[in-house]
DNA sequence: GTTCCGCATGAATCGATAG
DNA sequence: ACTATCGATTCATGCGGAA
């Protein structure tokens, strides 16, 4: 059986007025943030960004199933000294449209963009909002178990802080080398946060997320040969991990530069995704 | 030179009248969460929680310098499978009262409270807000500075096997002299993420966070014998931190159990907190 | 075949300068 | 005055080339 992989180039606001009502699984997204990526998207102005949203958000309830989810990864940034209050507005209009406000979990950045300033430090955490049409979402918790036991108890407990933060975040995204090992062990449930690294290595595009984070949303909240939707695909990482733990994916992206790169790359990543695959595939047992 | 600690009994609202405008450098408080610790304070209902705030936030604005912050740690509970939203009304109110939002920091709590539900994982963080009455705030980040990733990487990994374990186990009980190497070495500002474990053998009060999360911004916001408030001190940890910094510290509390005990700690605690305060030390300068 | 360095590169923010 | 643009600052990561 073949998973099926859509992606259409437009506004987002237009295009789901052509999926069906009660289709979609999980809507994993992360829109472009108020006044950045100004030279790709245009930039949405702070003050006008929950204006923006709320048609958009409008018709993603109608497309979710009401046992599905929808994953929104954002962060307001810094304007004259405070923090904007764009998204907290975002949430109490959502919520309005009769979305539930479920959880907030954290992305903790390890390697947050460097700098230094007199009254700030660097931004290490974005909000990955979870909302929800209904109370009875669907949730595999059991896909993204983490090892715990003896190795995390009491090898960890004699490194450096440093050192043990570093590793948790292994242990947050699932990822290591020695899964032998960890089947043996016991199995825990994560928390709300998440430790990731943003991919700077990227040749091609400016990865908005890593292939972790989807992967874990999509692992958490459908099974195999549900429906994924990202309406702002970007490079179409969410997509990419969709098909790659084989999930239906239905992508949306307003560029043809990107709608054409994400159009082919589907067929070319296949293979290099394939191989990471095998380390899901141990987790997810 | 002395500095100076009191300890009041009653109502915030009531007591902060009593305290002069623009006498206070730092605030840092963990109020009664909405709807929690009933047996203790009563529980304050999630739609009043806003309601019930701001008479003293405005206290807090009136009595904290121009230069000086408010820290506030906070998280909303679930009701009824969502998250309540007082946390961010409350942030849209207090901007209207004049306060400045200027960060959230996030509060990892490595060892959160342990359980599992069918539709949540553990809830692992807090938000610590700062708010600020002006742009001009004091702000010493030179005194919070922690060793460079690469540092753990690197040099670390060179060390034998016995010579972690050694430098490990003085940490416990206060550092070792080659630390002082370290921090001639490269050094870097941390984020607005903090990982803390939360004290679990705390005996006395429900709810208190560890002595590291005040100690961290008392350093940060505040230097020797300036004044910091905790207006819900409970179990005192604000206190404790401060006067063991260094600092002069004014804590309020309506529990006349929580006064007594704090009253009395002050004097009892000194010594065991002074032997853990030579670690701070090392890394303060 | 490994391990190790060196280097480019980010969903950043502030303050100064220019229109 | 108020907004737009630019340079300076800073650090974890993953890659490629070298030992």
């Amino acid at each position: 059986m073949e998973v099926n992989s859509d992606i259409f180039c437009g506004d987002a606001t237009d295009v789901l007025q052509d999926l069906g009502e009660n289709t979609v699984d999980l809507i994993v997204t992360s829109p472009p943030y108020a006044d950045q990526r100004k030279d790709t998207y245009g930039g949405i102005p702070a003050d006008k960004y929950v204006e923006w949203f709320l048609p958009i958000s409008k018709e993603l309830l109608r497309v979710l199933k009401p046992t599905g989810t929808f994953i929104l990864n954002i962060k307001e940034r810094v304007t004259n000294g405070e923090r904007s209050t764009y998204v907290m507005e975002l949430i109490l209009e959502m919520r309005k449209q009769g979305w539930l406000w479920t959880e907030e979990f954290i992305w903790h950045k390890k390697n947050c963009y460097p700098g230094k300033w007199p009254n700030r430090f660097r931004d290490a955490w974005e909000r990955l909002l979870q909302f929800n049409k209904t109370k009875q979402f669907h949730m595999y918790q059991e896909a993204v178990m983490v090892p715990m036991g003896d190795w995390a108890k009491t090898r960890l407990k004699n490194l450096s802080e440093t050192d043990r933060i570093r590793d948790n975040s292994r242990v947050g995204s699932g990822f290591g080398k020695n899964i032998s090992n960890w089947l043996t062990r016991d199995m825990a449930y994560p928390t709300n946060v998440l430790h990731l690294a943003t991919e700077c290595g990227n040749k091609n595009h400016s990865a908005a997320f890593p292939l972790e984070l989807p992967s874990w949303f999509i692992k958490l909240f459908t099974k195999e040969f549900d429906t994924v939707l990202d309406p702002f695909a970007g490079s179409g990482t969410t997509l990419f991990a969709a098909e790659n733990l084989r999930r239906n994916s239905i992508g949306i992206e307003i560029l043809e530069e990107y709608y054409h790169m994400v159009k082919n790359g589907i067929k070319e990543k296949e293979y290099y995704l394939f191989e990471k695959e095998e380390g899901y595939a141990f987790i997810n047992k």
